[in-house]
DNA sequence: CTGTCGTACTACGCCTGACGTAGTAAATGT
DNA sequence: ACATTTACTACGTCAGGCGTAGTACGACAG
C-alpha cells in the first residue's frame, strides 16, 4: 500500500501534534507512537518533523514545556497545548471541514 | 469566513489541475476559474502557483503542451494529461482517501 | 560485563512548493 | 483613449518536511 506523501499532511501535523495533547501533555516519543497507532501505522512521522514542530509550536505559544523530574528515568521534555494552541486546533479543525470539501470536488471515483 | 491555507491544498494543486484536464485540454486562465468555481469561491489558486505547477507537471511527464493557432485571439499555452498524468492522478485519489480518514482521526468537534 | 536495542532527543543543511512582487502585452469594454 | 481583463514570465523569498548524523541514558541478553 502507498504511503501518505508528507506534502499532504503538511499544515496538519501541528494539528495531530495538538490533538493528542488535548487530553494531557506528552512528549515526543509518546507522540510519535501514538500518531502511528491512531493512523493505524498509514502515518509514521519523521522524528524531525515531529521535535521541530514543538520548537515552531513553542514559540508561536501554542504549547508550553516542562521537563518532568521522572524517578530516575531519562529525562523528558513534556509539552502542554495553551489556551491559544487550542484556540488554534479548533480553527484548524474548521477549515479542515472546508478543505475536506474542497478537495473532495477534484477527485474522481469513476476512472 | 476563514480562507483555506495553502500548506492544506499543498500537494493537492497538481491534483486539481489534472482534475480539470481529464476530459479536454485547457490553459491557465481557464483552469483559475474553474477551480474558483468548482470550490465555491473557498479556494483562488495564485497564478504564479497555476503556472508553476503546470512547468513542473510538464517535466515530470502529467501533462504536454502545446499552442492554440486560435483565430487571432492572444496565444494561449494549452496542456493536455498525458498517461502518465493520468495514472498519476488515479494514485493521487486513492491517496486522498488514505489521508481524509487520517486526518479526521485527529480532528474533535466536540470542542 | 559487553554489546545491542529502545528511548529521547539536538544540530545542520537541503529541497520543494507556495507565493509576493513586478513586468509585459494583446484584446476587450466604456 | 484609457482602463480592465486576459494570459502569461521572471525572480527571489520563505516555511515545513526530511535526510543524515550524532549524543546519551537505561534495559536486557548472552
Amino acid at each position: 500500500m502507498s504511503n501518505i506523501s508528507s506534502d499532504v499532511i503538511r499544515g496538519y501535523n501541528d494539528t495531530m501534534i495538538l490533538y493528542l495533547l488535548l487530553d494531557q501533555p506528552s512528549y515526543g516519543y509518546e507522540i510519535s507512537k501514538q500518531i502511528k497507532n491512531l493512523s493505524e501505522e498509514k502515518y509514521i512521522i519523521k522524528e524531525t518533523t515531529l521535535y521541530s514542530a514543538f520548537t515552531r509550536m513553542e514559540k508561536n505559544g501554542y504549547v508550553e514545556s516542562f521537563f518532568s523530574d521522572e524517578n530516575g528515568g531519562k529525562r523528558r521534555t513534556y509539552y502542554r497545548i495553551t489556551d491559544t494552541g487550542l484556540q488554534y486546533y479548533k480553527d484548524k479543525c474548521e477549515e479542515w471541514k472546508l478543505t475536506k470539501d474542497v478537495i473532495q470536488n477534484f477527485i474522481r471515483e469513476d476512472i
